[in-house]
DNA sequence: GACAGACAGTAGGAAGTCCAACTAAATTTC
DNA sequence: GAAATTTAGTTGGACTTCCTACTGTCTGTC
């Protein structure tokens, strides 16, 4: 799905507002917050990290639908197909892509139904599946790849530059959270 | 599965990982698509908003949860309670949290039942429903607000002034992705 | 070796989001 | 003024996420 570059949705986002606000609805709150709770730098940073993650989750998924993935099932078809022999254990996804061992199972299962990959048992290790990508899969991975990278959209109004000053910015506050590191 | 309760826990995120990862998955991710896929910026900073958005609403909701709200039903004690009349139509709620129509149908639900707002009618417009904040929803959100400041820890890691900056980009992607304007 | 404890994955449930379809009321059009 | 259209809000359904609790398997200690 691509977006010309004139008029098309005014909003590509969540579910598309008839029109968008004139004001900033997040620069008001940080104006009220700062005048009658107190210094709003940090709040105001909160709540655009959540509304912006609804229009680039929106506008991503958006992209994929047509393909039958979402961007946490596009995302696991990447990582497998990004892996040495093509399979992880389940545990391992979910460390990569920091979900609940139970969105694992969820996001598999729905892999799995529509044949994208396949649980294997481990060699040795009964406790442990491993989830290998199809053929089929590693060709839905590609023809996906495509659409989310048609979605640059999502981030157009940055410069290169500014986006990986953003990416940055988000590491620092993702090591200072335990992400990683 | 069990998860240690650290006194403090290691990460305040997700569903807290037993241990974080010794490397970034998103760079991780990055250096692999840009091998095999092509240029990589653009997909890390959309991955990387959309994990931030996980840790903050994980690390927020755990600070919210004794008081009985999420997130977004914070936002939307506070959005009420710093209106003019203290009530406002549920369209206008919903244009100003960017949320759905059921989203804030669901939202008041809940805030009702806790005798947190309730619904009147507009006095002239007789298919608009007012949520009105109660004192109880204002006693509420007094203490909620005191919980969510001191959780500055979810943007720690950033200075006073990287935070702004962080604020700016992502106000500059939400409004070529017409959030607002 | 036996057994307590850790680990891998799944089932069921709650919360939140969106969509599609619907009712009721207001507004526009002719 | 009647009919068509738009608007406000709700209901029911699908999906994702997390949590709690459970089964089965491995591992370290005695």
């Amino acid at each position: 799905m691509r977006f010309p570059t004139v008029a098309y949705p005014l909003v590509v986002s969540g579910f598309m507002t008839e029109q968008p606000l004139p004001f900033d609805p997040i620069a008001r709150a940080a104006e009220l917050w700062e005048q009658r709770v107190g210094p709003s730098t940090v709040m105001a940073a909160v709540t655009s990290v959540m509304r912006v993650q609804q229009v680039l989750q929106s506008a991503v998924d958006t992209a994929l639908r047509p393909h039958g993935l979402t961007f946490a099932r596009f995302e696991a078809l990447v990582l497998l197909f990004h892996s040495q022999r093509g399979s992880l254990p389940m545990r391992v996804m979910g460390q990569r892509l920091q979900l609940h061992p139970t969105s694992v199972t969820n996001i598999v299962d729905r892999l799995e139904a529509d044949g994208l990959v396949k649980r294997i048992p481990h060699p040795t290790d009964r406790r442990t599946t491993l989830v290998e990508i199809t053929e089929e899969g590693k060709q839905r991975r590609s023809e996906a790849t495509t659409a989310v990278t048609s979605v640059d959209f999502g981030l157009r109004g940055l410069t290169e530059r500014q986006t990986v000053t953003l990416t940055d910015l988000l590491a620092k506050v993702r090591r200072a959270n335990g992400d990683f590191g």
